[in-house]
DNA sequence: ATGACGCGTCATACGCGA
C-alpha cells in the first residue's frame, strides 16, 4: 500500500499539476493539508475520476485537510479531543483497509510569545493524548501531515536560522519527541540517516535554488504500522514544476500482508 | 531589522504562512 501526504498550499491552485500527479503515482491513500477550500467548493469530481473517496475537513481561505483513499474509507473524526473552541480545521481521521490514517496540519506558532504559539503548545498536548490512548487499541496507525516541527539539526541547513523560530523550539521539539516515545516511530528518518532530507522550502530568498529547506512533513507509525514499513521517501522532484507547492509529497510503502 | 513569494479574499491591500 502506497500512502503519501502532501501540503498543497492551495487545492484550486494546485489543482491541475494534482490530478497529472495522482495519474502517475497512483497511491492508495493520500493526506492533504492547506486545502484553503470549505467542503462544498472542494473540487471532488477531479478525484472521484481516478477514483478516489474523498474525505474533507475544509475551511474557507485558510488551513483544511483532506483523505483520499482508492475506494471507499470510514470516516471516524474530524474533530481533536481537548478544546471545544477550537474552530479551526486542522485534524482529520480515516479507517481505510483495517488501518487509522490521521491526517494533520499542526499548527504553525509563530511568533513565539504570542498566543499562537500557545495554541500550537496545546494542541501537540491534544495530539499526543490522542496518540496515546489510540495505542492502546493495538490498531495500525499512520499519523501524517505538516507537523510544523524541525525535529532535529539535521532537519535544516542553516540550524542557526531557526533557533527563535515556533517550528524548531525546544518544548516543540520536546513535545515531538514525546510522540516518539510512546512508540511511534519517524517513518523518514528511521530509513534515512544522512541529513538534507528537506520537504518544504520557502518560496522567497531563492531558498530552494540553495536547497535552504527543512523537514516538517512527516509520517509518523504506530508500533504496528511500523512493523509493515518498507520503504520511505520524499518526493523532491515536485519542487521543481511550474507553480509548485512550497512543500514536496513525502511517500511510505507497507507491505500487504 | 526588514523583506523576499504565493495564496486567498465580499480583492485591487492585507492576513497568513514558514
Amino acid at each position: 500500500m502506497k500512502i503519501v501526504t502532501f501540503n498543497v498550499n492551495g487545492v484550486r491552485a494546485r489543482i491541475d499539476t494534482l490530478i497529472e500527479w495522482l495519474k502517475e503515482t497512483n497511491p492508495d491513500v493520500v493526506a492533504l493539508q492547506e486545502i484553503k477550500i470549505q467542503d462544498a467548493d472542494f473540487p471532488r469530481s477531479a478525484f472521484e475520476k481516478l477514483g478516489y473517496h474523498c474525505y474533507l475537513n475544509g475551511q474557507k481561505s485558510f488551513n483544511g485537510v483532506a483523505i483520499l483513499t482508492k475506494g471507499e474509507a470510514k470516516l471516524s473524526n474530524r474533530i481533536l479531543p481537548g478544546d471545544s473552541d477550537d474552530k479551526q480545521s486542522r485534524f482529520i481521521e480515516a479507517y481505510y483497509q483495517e488501518k487509522r490514517f490521521v491526517c494533520i496540519y499542526l499548527p504553525n506558532g509563530n511568533p513565539k510569545g504570542t498566543e499562537k504559539f500557545e495554541y500550537k503548545l496545546k494542541w501537540m498536548d491534544r495530539l499526543n493524548q490522542y496518540c496515546k490512548k489510540a495505542l492502546i487499541s493495538e490498531e495500525e496507525i499512520i499519523v501524517l501531515g505538516d507537523f510544523n516541527v524541525i525535529p532535529q539539526y539535521i532537519d535544516c541547513k542553516y540550524p542557526d536560522q531557526w533557533t527563535q523560530d515556533a517550528l524548531f523550539d525546544s518544548q516543540v521539539r520536546a513535545k515531538f519527541n514525546y510522540l516518539l516515545n510512546l512508540g511511534y516511530l519517524d517513518a523518514i528518518r528511521i530509513l534515512n540517516e544522512t541529513d538534507s532530507l528537506f520537504t518544504q522550502w520557502d518560496y522567497r530568498s531563492r531558498a530552494w535554488e540553495e536547497n535552504n529547506g527543512i523537514r516538517i512533513d512527516h509520517v509518523v507509525l504506530s508500533p504496528n504500522a511500523a512493523d509493515k514499513l518498507e520503504k520511505s521517501w520524499i518526493e523532491t522532484s515536485l519542487r521543481n514544476q511550474e507553480k509548485p507547492s512550497d512543500h514536496v509529497p513525502v511517500w511510505i510503502s507497507l507491505s500487504e500482508k
